[in-house]
DNA sequence: AACCAGGACGTGA
DNA sequence: TCACGTCATGGT
């Protein structure tokens, strides 16, 4: 372990309060409430419909934060969320439906049912071998856990479950107050100019929990925008001239 | 036709 | 610790 006080005293991220919760509400203005965490069984009345979501709108459910309510759809965000990575959404939600398909949203099944079987089901989401791997060990954690909140450092055990994943899992499945940072979080605010490329995970975390209300609903919620706003326009190949935070933005090309 | 998607792990410096 | 290769499918 080195000196004391890591990150303290190295000046890494200018502290401006009033930055994180003003491009918070701007987002929020723009895209208006996203309805994160989507969900296959989801129907509702028009009131959850979101017009200026991009992609499906299936599953979404903006402006409701009660959900995931019933064990069933706790496990669903949690395997959504390793099914998640490094693939896009749509293609978790082909997985998704064939794993309801094959009554595999559901642990003990989902370890009881023939390997090849689950791999087929989820190969739309892309790395079926190594997301079944994540999915059994997974599966087994979660029938030890009895209907209780993991803890992050035991997710963290677990095989498959790296930062942003466990992160998601205690915001989305949990519903507690821990801000998920992932690739468009970088770089959206890496070219706005409030974090820097060398930044890490942990810092990057502490620096939005540190500026926000500790407010689960607004963790969602800004996570979840960060990414539409990422699709929209932050892109690897930025859309600058129709970007609506361009005003705010260090970024110019 | 490359490039990228709501990352994590294993390896070798 | 850190950079890099690997894992795989499908949309743009």
């Amino acid at each position: 372990m080195g000196p004391a006080k890591q990150g303290c005293d190295r000046n890494e991220m200018i502290i401006m309060p009033a930055e994180l919760s003003k491009i918070y509400f701007k987002l929020l203005n723009i895209y208006d409430p996203q309805g994160w965490w989507p969900l296959l069984d989801f129907h509702d009345s028009a009131k959850g419909i979101n017009p200026t979501k991009t992609g499906s709108l299936k599953g979404y459910h903006p402006g409701l934060y009660h959900y995931p309510k019933s064990e069933r759809q706790v496990f669903e965000v949690c395997i959504g969320a390793i099914l998640t990575q490094s693939t896009s959404w749509s293609q978790v939600e082909k997985a998704l439906i064939n794993l309801r398909n094959i009554g595999c949203l559901e642990p003990k099944k989902l370890i009881a049912t023939d390997s090849d079987v689950v791999k087929l089901a989820i190969k739309p989401a892309g790395y079926f071998n190594q997301k079944y791997k994540k999915l059994i060990a997974f599966s087994e954690f979660f029938i030890t856990l009895k209907g209780k909140i993991p803890e992050r450092k035991d997710l963290l055990k677990v095989f498959g479950i790296g930062d942003e994943t466990a992160d998601s899992i205690i915001l989305y499945a949990y519903r507690q107050p821990i801000f998920v940072v992932d690739a468009y979080t970088k770089r959206i605010f890496e070219r706005i100019g409030l974090i820097k490329k060398s930044s890490k995970y942990h810092n990057i975390q502490i620096f939005f929990e540190k500026n926000l209300a500790r407010d689960f609903k607004i963790y969602q919620e800004y996570h979840a925008l960060i990414v539409e706003h990422a699709k929209r326009f932050c892109k690897v190949r930025p859309d600058c001239a129709h970007c609506p935070l361009k005003d705010i933005c260090k970024k110019k090309l």
